[in-house]
RNA sequence: UGGGGCGUCGCCAAGCGGGAAGGCACGGGGUUUUGGUCCCCGCAUCCGGAGGUUCGAAUCCUCCCGCCCCAGCCA
């Protein structure tokens, strides 16, 4: 059974659940997703996404996408396009709630201003080395600024010359007034707005002051109703902080949840980590299939599906956590096996000559496009005297269990014939580069009439028939499970994390579009990319089979 | 050393005073024209540790230990 199948109770579905049954939002469920847009999505964005949009879905509510676009100097339209898309490709639909936060800096100045007259918030004139230094240190209170006690007027007067533009950026700071022996640092009169002479993405020059998260994202969910303010645990120091803004303000208030963040292994998952990924050309760009973006993870294959199903399986709570790629692969793996159909591909050719096959002579077999799902029919698939097998299902001296193809052994071509190896052909370093094999014609489509039974089943592709196709063979991002934790991160990266080799593919997998997932059989599943093309596709890996040989093999070589 | 949070199987994760769910991984078996899928079976006498309360504690209390976050005019 699928995860999907059952929901798993988490701590956040029963706050829901018991507001419901009490009425708190009077039945209503108003979730928001918050991306700043200073970066692409990842799959640790992905299980908020899912929370969020999840929850709403599963209580009737609603759930807003909303641009927290409130340092101008790191956001850029790309990345909005780019989350838009994303969110999208996940598979929910925010319906007309698109926000954007920018497009409340004029409710949230005349908030600041109601907050300063109520002689609760002042302008500070101290540099931000005077503030930092002043703040304390966490065992040690801070002092109060000079400027403290500035009289309402004056403070006025002040945050709107400040608005006004004359003022440079940084000699000037609208701060809370609230505690600077506060035990929580967040609250020892934090910042509330900065002078920032820089265009906006969105508002170009009509502001020189921008709001600070602590003071904004609260105001932002007030703004939309939001009931159930769902975030990361890092911010569970700010909820006093967000609790006391709106208090003070005394306006709609909603709750503020936190739940512990995704940790992937062998990946990173900060923004700041990813973007260095891609400007020092680490990988080829944030939609590099090996980086854990969603961008990258479509392009490397993976389902919207099989995500969602992901961030379900992992569950939603409050301790740290780092979870397996087994359970990612499973997801993906599941999902693909019913809906990918099957073709054959041989990544590590071998050439094969069927010496009791007519030379010339080529026939066209069926093969079952998904054994999984009858519903996709059957397919002709070329075959002839040359064939391509894979190198590695040959072995001149087969280690025990062996079962595929070795001298003198019988192997089926999968639905094709029963050969037999008869010949090995070397070259002059002694490498196998060819086998002379027999087939037995009464084996047609895969079947023996007589009973036998043969061990092991090989896909194939016909030399005459066969097309060139560059694959990229994927591998973890790094070497380590934690490279965050690592204090040179970067020395860790995996220097075989890609591998491309030139295939033989059959011909129904030609002329297939970007964004094609099938499985090559015994291979794994694969997606067509962008790079694609007419003379020369090009595969990725997404994930290979489970392989159960693999596992013995290396366990006999222990 | 101030404040906030968290510690249940290798990895996730339920559990809310009375039989330690489930998934992934792993091990064993069966089916199989993918060593894939699927199907069975196994996998914490134990819940960070030590005390205490109770007829009964992973769940309540006390102390201790460990891990994470906070000193941006980032979010």
């Amino acid at each position: 059974m699928s995860a999907s199948d059952e929901r798993i109770p988490h701590f956040i579905r029963e706050i829901i659940r018991e507001d419901n049954r009490t009425g708190k939002w009077e039945g209503r469920v108003v979730t928001r997703f918050p991306p700043e847009p200073n970066g692409y999505l990842h799959i640790g964005h992905a299980k908020s996404i899912c929370l969020n949009f999840g929850m709403a879905l599963e209580f009737g509510g609603v759930c807003h996408l909303r641009f927290d676009d409130t340092n101008p100097t790191r956001e850029e339209d790309e990345y909005v396009r780019s989350i838009i898309e994303d969110v999208r490709w996940l598979g929910f639909d925010w319906g007309d709630h698109l926000y954007y936060a920018s497009d409340y800096f004029g409710l949230m100045f005349d908030h600041a201003v109601a907050l300063i007259r109520k002689g609760f918030a002042y302008v500070d004139d101290q540099t931000s080395e005077q503030i930092r230094e002043a703040r304390g240190t966490l065992t040690k209170p801070g002092r109060e600024s000079p400027y403290r006690n500035r009289s309402i007027d004056e403070n006025l007067d002040l945050f709107e010359r400040m608005k006004a533009g004359e003022f440079p950026d940084g000699s000037k700071v609208l701060r809370a007034k609230i505690d600077m022996a506060a035990s929580n640092i967040n609250l020892r009169d934090p910042v509330m707005y900065r002078i920032l002479h820089a265009a906006h993405h969105r508002t170009g020059d009509a502001w020189c002051v921008y709001p600070m998260y602590d003071w904004a994202h609260g105001l932002e969910d007030s703004i939309e109703r939001v009931t159930h303010s769902i975030c990361t645990l890092e911010f569970e120091d700010h909820r006093p902080l967000y609790d006391w803004f709106l208090d003070k303000l005394e306006i709609y208030h909603p709750q503020q949840i936190e739940f512990a963040r995704l940790n992937l292994a062998f990946t990173v998952m900060s923004k700041r980590k990813l973007l260095q990924l891609v400007r020092e050309g680490r990988v080829s760009g944030w939609d590099d299939p090996r980086m854990p973006t969603l961008s990258g993870m479509r392009r490397r294959g993976y389902t919207p599906e099989s995500i969602r199903n992901f961030a379900e399986m992992i569950g939603v709570a409050k301790r740290d956590s780092l979870v397996d790629m087994s359970m990612l692969e499973y997801c993906v793996r599941e999902h693909l096996n019913k809906s990918a159909p099957r073709a054959m591909a041989v990544l590590d050719p071998l050439r094969v000559v069927i010496t009791n096959y007519p030379e010339g002579r080529s026939e066209e077999l069926d093969c079952i496009n998904n054994p999984e799902d009858p519903a996709e029919g059957t397919r002709r698939v070329p075959f002839g005297r040359e064939l391509y097998i894979e190198q590695e299902d040959f072995r001149e001296d087969p280690p025990p269990k062996f079962h595929r193809l070795s001298p003198g052994r019988e192997v089926r071509l999968r639905y094709a014939y029963f050969i037999t190896c008869r010949d090995v052909v070397k070259d002059a370093d002694g490498r196998v580069v060819e086998l002379r094999c027999t087939y037995d014609p009464e084996t047609h489509g895969g079947d023996s009439p007589d009973g036998r039974k043969v061990k092991g089943t090989l896909h194939w592709v016909s030399a005459a028939h066969a097309a060139d196709a560059e694959v990229r063979l994927y591998d973890r991002l790094f070497t380590v499970p934690d490279p965050a934790s690592e204090t040179d991160w970067l020395a860790h990266l995996n220097p075989r994390s890609l591998e491309v080799v030139t295939a033989k593919i059959e011909p129904c997998l030609k002329d297939v579009s970007p964004g094609y997932r099938c499985q090559f059989e015994r291979k794994g599943y694969f997606c067509a990319d962008p790079d694609s093309r007419p003379d020369r596709p090009v595969f990725n890996r997404t994930v290979t089979l489970r392989d159960t040989w693999a596992k013995i093999e290396g366990k006999m070589n222990r």
